[in-house]
DNA sequence: CGATTTTGACCAGCGC
DNA sequence: GCGCTGGTCAAAATCG
């Protein structure tokens, strides 16, 4: 609504040319403005553009990055991507569309897509209904408070190991699209955190993952295979997830990244100027540079008429 | 046998 | 109001 609403988009060809051993490192490539990426809607849809630029260290006024963003990470047949979604409901303008709430954090984030504010029509006089729609009512509308944050990645396997265990409650077919989209859902009891994950119609090789909430406890340690040992100590240690700390997981063999708290509050991200490239750089596997550098200066932001 | 996946049904939001 | 679509539920099937 207001004009203060400004998406942003991010592109993050990190590992991309990195060189993590025998296996081809997997890339997150492109990215899809119109349905997902919208780091705007996983900040609770609601972010000052200038804190947010600021925090990753790039000018709020680098025109240049938002084109270069139209013009490389093309959005190819981006509402393909998704589906329905897109192609439905964010038209030319990915956020015009998305109805958000500002309100709070609480708002409404899945705004552009599906779910909306179920009115609170006397639960208990359900009647007719059984539980079962409270519960999907309920449902709703804890989870349209969480945060989520997507991407995109170059893998062959849909499920990316990400340290988390997750279970396996849904599965839609994509309109426009021959693969399936799955549901999943942190097995950690208490913990709300789902996502989805769905491989691009457009590039086959390419798995879009949604996650949504935050993970209120650590990392299973009874992980099996190498995931848990992957994972930086700073990972396993008793991290405040409660600040508001997303994973950015990619590929289990190669890289675990927590994306700075500004996930959750939005107010706060202009509080993390350039902390945050040093944050993310502990959490990075690659030593050296760390995909920090790359992800940070090819860290686009683009704004949506 | 418990955990997880599969899959059809159901529900809510949105556009027409 | 209707149809379409995304998201979720839950029973059954499958797995380890």
């Amino acid at each position: 609504m207001s004009n203060e609403r400004r998406d942003f988009y991010y592109h993050t060809p990190f590992l991309e040319d990195r060189h993590l051993d025998a296996k081809p490192p997997p890339s997150i490539h492109g990215f899809d403005p119109s349905s997902y990426m919208s780091l705007t809607e996983c900040l609770h849809g609601s972010v000052d553009y200038n804190s947010l630029a600021k925090a990753f260290g790039l000018s709020p006024s680098s025109s240049e990055v938002f084109s270069s963003i139209d013009e490389n990470s093309k959005p190819v047949e981006a509402r393909d991507l998704d589906g329905g979604n897109s192609t439905d409901q964010i038209p030319a303008t990915p956020n015009s569309s998305v109805s958000f709430s500002s309100s709070e954090a609480g708002g409404d984030e899945d705004s552009g897509k599906t779910k909306k504010e179920p009115q609170p029509e006397n639960p208990e006089d359900g009647g007719e209904y059984s539980n079962k729609k409270d519960k999907a009512k309920k449902k709703a509308e804890k989870r349209q408070k969480e945060p989520r944050f997507a991407f995109m990645t170059k893998s062959e396997v849909d499920h990316l190991e990400d340290g988390y265990r997750w279970r396996k409650y849904g599965q839609k077919a994509v309109k426009n699209s021959p693969y399936p989209r799955s549901y999943y859902r942190c097995t950690t009891q208490k913990c709300t955190v789902k996502k989805r994950v769905e491989r691009s119609f457009q590039d086959p090789s390419t798995v879009i993952t949604t996650y949504e909430g935050q993970h209120n406890h650590p990392i299973p340690t009874t992980l099996r295979g190498s995931a848990s040992a992957m994972f930086s100590h700073s990972m396993l240690a008793p991290t405040p997830m409660s600040s508001g700390q997303i994973s950015f997981p990619h590929h289990q063999e190669y890289s675990f990244v927590q994306f700075p708290a500004a996930a959750t509050s939005h107010q706060n991200i202009g509080a993390y100027p350039q902390n945050v490239n040093q944050h993310l750089h502990q959490q990075y596997q690659v030593p050296d540079y760390g995909l920090l550098q790359d992800i940070v200066p090819s860290m686009f932001f683009r704004q949506e008429p």
